[in-house]
DNA sequence: TTGCAAATGCAATAGTGTTGCATTGTTTAT
DNA sequence: ATAAACAATGCAACACTATTGCATTTGCAA
């Protein structure tokens, strides 16, 4: 199976649950809401186990999370090889104003912005809000 | 009072609360969050006429809303005149990891991404992690 | 096959935020 | 100044996301 050879790699068992996480995550365009998961999975798994299993992964480098507008939390696989100690999701994340969904999109020339005096800038984020090619 | 003429300006009435609420946020150089405000009103007043004052004020474009790192929301008073149907804040939101403090930092050149094909993009957010001005 | 560490299920809990409804307060007109 | 109209407040209840503790089950390596 992929997904066990992807946890295998991470140094994770393979369990049932988190396999179908994987798989889940694996054939969905858009990034995933534990309340989608839990929907998706069915009676499969506790959804404190989906709680975890998620938190688990992306302690791995495995998925990544995102925030949406209300500030609920969706996942999604990560692109880049990510580890537990380098997590470079240099993307943005696009939520549809139509149907919500939250997107992972390539962005050519990740833009720089100079900091006032002080701050020091360790990561930038580009959160953007639109209207998906689903919903055009 | 200062605060009675913003309020005013809005269409708002002038209560005990909203005027406190507004010179605390005047007084605050970063971004309070519900907690904050409640922490610093002291008994003044419930947590709901807290939450209820807040939703007015953004919607009257007095403040803004920004969500940190945790998916809470953090407050600050808008900067251009915004009002019901003008929201123009177009400038970075950056928070500290140490202090967890939320600012927002004027962005000289404000960055332009483009989209892939089928997306329509309407509003691009800035969202930056490091250490503050007053962490170093 | 067996043993141990890790993962799971279940219950309880914390935190943020919203809604309904009765009461109080602000504003406008008289 | 007074009263009526309407908006704001306080309180209780609730919805939702997320976490923690603990007993039980399971994956995996010896
Ligand atoms: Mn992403
Ligand atoms: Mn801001
Ligand atoms: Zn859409
Ligand atoms: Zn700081």
């Amino acid at each position: 199976m992929e997904s066990t050879s992807l946890l295998k790699r991470h140094g994770l068992r393979s369990t049932p649950v988190r396999r179908l996480l994987l798989e889940i995550m694996d054939a969905t365009e858009h990034a995933v809401s534990h309340a989608d998961l839990e929907q998706k999975v069915g009676g499969e798994a506790d959804r404190v186990t989906l709680y975890r299993a998620l938190n688990t992964f992306e302690e791995h480098g495995i998925i990544h999370k995102v925030l949406d507008r209300e500030g609920v939390a969706r996942f999604a696989l990560c692109m880049d090889n990510c580890s537990t100690h380098t997590h470079v999701d240099e993307h943005l994340h696009f939520q549809c104003t139509v149907c919500s969904n939250v997107y992972c999109l390539p962005v050519e020339h990740y833009p720089r912005v100079a900091m006032p005096t002080g701050f020091n800038l360790s990561r930038l984020s580009l959160v953007a809000e639109g209207v998906c090619k689903r919903c055009n």
